[in-house]
RNA sequence: GGGCGAGUGGCGGAACGGUAUACGCGAUAGUCUCAAAAACUAUUGGCUGCAAGGCCUUGAGAGUUCGAAUCUCUCCUUGCCCACCA
């Protein structure tokens, strides 16, 4: 026998694997189908720490699942559109679309090193004609349905380069190429209207899914939806066109206690107000960025110089204008109790106004109105390496949607895609100058890309059928393949990319394309691995740590072992590579053990094996195949660490406990158990076409059991009784009077006595 | 400020309300060796005791319970997400 060398073996079996197709998936009625799906990643180039400790645990989950006989479906796939790939290409030249399809190339070949059941076959990639294509297509249905729309929302505006620009390209308040003072600016965008499904998109209490708590109460929070009024103020001017104010409130009780009206400096009826002071607090404010309006949470504002009547005392109060004020949420406009509100009070006492009482009994008039924290989904990016979005501009007819049979409209390759000042695509005269689908007449294309959280909205959509060309995929196939099963990914996307999936499908619902309101059954979030100084791993911190060093050294099924058994898949924890050797060691004993196994010739059969043996096996039997499943993979590997000490420790090994030792250990090591598998059984098939181990609970008590005997909740003794015998109580009481140790203790007496079953007797003294 | 979570040996971490510290790392001693590495064996929460044993221990404090790392309350520390949301 050689000795175990993991270069040797691993990329000979991931070949054998992908000649044999034994991972492509097929359609098969006698399976209950399983979607797994991790989130797609992002084409960065490398394949860090990051992606084996997404990939490799749900792999095992996978794989397990797969032997315990469900058809899997476990596809994968890129998210390849994005700022990164047009950074990259501006720094150094290279045309995003070569850039991008490079990393695939690579990291596809990286993948295949980690030894995934991935089947490849599915693969979508987003920034594919085939894929964005029906992005449009979407798109379109949106705007059909009144769900796409124009319209304003508050961004980051580089005043000179005359671009919206992402919270990653402000440094410092500046832009981060020109260097201009970035502001806040209205401007107008293509948006999605997610708010109309704001209360479809809220969890119910009793939801039959699996998502973790974490994600449904942080939706939920972020939906925010809140029940108010809306309370009209009547402004004291009769020369505004605005005459009144009106305002939202979750406690129209306090409106006797409104001591003053406050306005975001976004409101319209700062337009009314010409004194320079106002005007300059609005531009003033409008400079200031995100970060700054986080930091600097002391109150500023300006006095309008009118006032309104409030409606229940009639007593005229002011209007002032202040930043803390929202412009997005409920009016843009609050009435100040800061009698009731801290923030109200801390303006007031700011700027010296008069504070009224209330007593909470007020009864003002007004609407009852609903108000969501939620706010439309702004999709529009001025940016070149996205999808187009499918509409096109036209003086007479305003905006035309692209006719559906002339999508993909496909993104030109010879663009100057460095920022000019406008949209990259703006550039492009040749593609941009259409005739209006319309009346024909000259008209231009929309130049702004998608947002890419719309690409990976709908993908786990296309893998199900990545080639299909009649819509944006096979209502047949989808019937047969969703929803997802399980679906693995990072906590950073609960209120961005799973929200956004859910969204997408309810819509898909509505247009009658599928017959489900959920995407996932099951939601399971992993951790991140941080560097090993507990810091969140980056290149600029210079911890990144590469598992491709681990590879070369230990080989992949160690480093998947280790990934899976070093932390609970939810943790978030630092790299340490202080503890790989041992899971090393363990692989080579799994390796060496093959030594002990008995002869299968000989009469030595498995139904010779001892109750204890028996035990141990089961024992791991269950509890790697519950953990698999409950996603204990830290566990799951302990469990087979404590059966092959148990092996090892005896003389010899029965080919039945050897067998199943390696198909447990199957799903976390791939390649080092085919490779003992084949060669101790030279003619078999893949040992990932086995079947999962099945455990009998029958072997999974011992014959005896110890029963812990307590004096007043102490220990003071353990007793070992059959194990048939733990249902009688009196046996056991009987038992324990033999104790020299609880005699001592119960002389005087026993109150009450507590027993549980095979566990504890408990005697109260 | 709001929401969600976490605090257990020297370290990563196990423990349906029922033997706390599984498993792994590290450490100590031993076997083997000229030596080292590797491998193997034993020990490894603290205090106390020759020993049998006893006492203490899951961030701090209270409570519920025959019994609490686990449930409840208060506080402390810490992580993540959101954040002037009226």
């Amino acid at each position: 026998m050689n000795k175990y060398f993991a270069k040797e073996i691993e990329p000979k079996w991931q070949e054998y694997w992908e000649k044999n197709g034994i991972y492509k998936f097929k359609k098969d009625q006698k399976k209950k189908k399983y979607y797994n799906l991790v989130e797609l990643p992002y084409p960065s180039g490398d394949l860090h720490l990051g992606h084996w400790f997404a990939f490799t645990p749900p792999d095992a989950h996978a794989r397990y699942k797969r032997m315990s006989g469900f058809n899997v479906f476990y596809p994968n796939g890129f998210d390849s559109f994005g700022l990164p790939a047009e950074n990259a290409a501006i720094k150094r030249g290279i045309h995003p679309k070569d850039w991008t399809y490079k990393n695939i190339e690579t990291m596809k070949k990286q993948f295949e090193t980690m030894g995934t059941m991935i089947d490849w076959g599915s693969e979508v990639i987003t920034s594919d004609p085939e894929y964005y294509r029906w992005n449009q297509w979407i798109f379109i249905k949106m705007y059909e349905k009144g769900l796409a729309y124009r319209g304003k929302a508050l961004s980051n505006w580089c005043p000179v380069d005359q671009t919206v620009l992402a919270n990653e390209h402000i440094e410092q308040g500046k832009c981060w190429r020109c260097g201009a003072e970035v502001i806040q600016k209205e401007v107008e965008q293509w948006c999605l209207k997610i708010t109309e499904y704001a209360d479809r998109l809220i969890w119910p209490e009793n939801t039959s899914l699996d998502w973790p708590k974490e994600v449904k109460e942080g939706q939920n929070n972020w939906i925010g939806k809140k029940e108010g009024m809306l309370i009209k103020f009547r402004i004291q001017n009769s020369e505004f066109r605005i005459r009144e104010l009106e305002v939202f409130t979750t406690r129209p009780e306090t409106t006797d206690g409104v001591s003053f009206l406050v306005i975001a400096p976004e409101h319209p009826l700062n337009k009314e107000i010409k004194e320079k002071r106002v005007q300059t607090y609005i531009e003033e404010a409008s400079k200031k960025t995100e970060m700054e309006r986080k930091e600097d949470r002391t109150k500023s504002g300006v006095f309008s110089g009118f006032e309104a009547k409030n409606p229940v005392t009639g007593k005229n109060i002011p209007i002032w204008i202040s930043d803390y004020v929202l412009a997005g949420y409920g009016s843009g406009a609050i009435m100040a109790v800061p009698f009731a509100d801290e923030r109200d009070r801390e303006f007031a006492e700011k700027f010296n106004l008069s504070i009224l009482k209330t007593d909470f009994k007020a009864k003002p008039e007004g609407k009852k109105t609903v108000n969501y924290h939620l706010r439309d989904w702004s999709v529009s990016r001025q940016r070149y390496w996205g999808t187009p979005v499918p509409m096109i501009h036209c003086e007479k007819c305003a905006v035309v949607p692209v006719p559906l049979e002339d999508l993909p409209v496909e993104l030109p390759y010879k663009v100057d895609f460095t920022p000019k000042g406008k949209p990259p695509l703006a550039s492009d005269e040749a593609w941009l100058n259409v005739k209006c689908p319309k009346c024909e007449a000259p008209a231009k294309r929309d130049a702004e890309t998608l947002d890419t959280f719309f690409d990976s909205a709908w993908y786990y959509y296309r893998y199900c059928s990545p080639n299909y060309e009649k819509g944006p995929f096979d209502e047949l196939k989808i019937k047969e393949l969703m929803p997802i099963d399980i679906y693995f990914g990072g906590s950073e996307h609960t209120l961005g990319h799973t929200l956004y999936a859910r969204f997408f499908t309810k819509f898909f619902k509505d247009l009658g394309l599928v017959n489900f309101d959920e995407f996932a059954q099951k939601r399971a979030q992993h951790g991140v691995i941080l560097g090993p100084d507990g810091v969140r791993m980056s290149k600029s911190r210079d911890n990144v740590v590469n598992p491709d060093d681990f590879v070369k050294e230990y080989g992949a099924d160690t480093v998947r072992l280790y990934i899976c058994f070093m932390m609970p898949y939810t943790a978030t924890a630092p790299w340490s590579d202080s503890a790989i050797s041992g899971v090393y060691k363990f692989l080579k004993r799994v390796w060496d053990l093959q030594n002990k196994i008995k002869d299968h010739k000989s009469n030595l059969k498995s139904e010779n094996m001892s109750s204890e043996e028996f035990y141990q096996m089961h024992s791991a039997i269950k509890k790697v195949g519950d953990d698999l499943d409950t996603l204990n993979f830290n566990t799951a590997v302990s469990a087979l660490m404590i059966w092959l000490n148990f092996l090892s420790s005896k003389k010899d090994v029965y080919r039945l406990e050897y067998e199943t030792l390696l198909k447990l250990l199957a799903p976390f090591a791939p390649h080092i158990t085919e490779e003992v598998w084949h060669s101790i059984n030279p003619s078999a098939n893949s040992i990932h076409l086995e079947n999962f181990p099945l455990y009998q609970a029958k072997f999974t008590v011992r014959e005896t059991v110890q029963i812990i005997i307590q004096v007043n909740g102490k220990i003071r003794d353990t007793i070992e009784i059959d194990s048939s015998k733990i249902k009688d109580q009196s046996f056991v009481e009987n038992e324990t009077k033999n104790s020299e140790k609880i005699k001592k203790y119960i002389q005087n007496g026993v109150k009450n006595t507590i027993y549980v079953p095979g566990k504890i007797l408990n005697f109260v003294v």
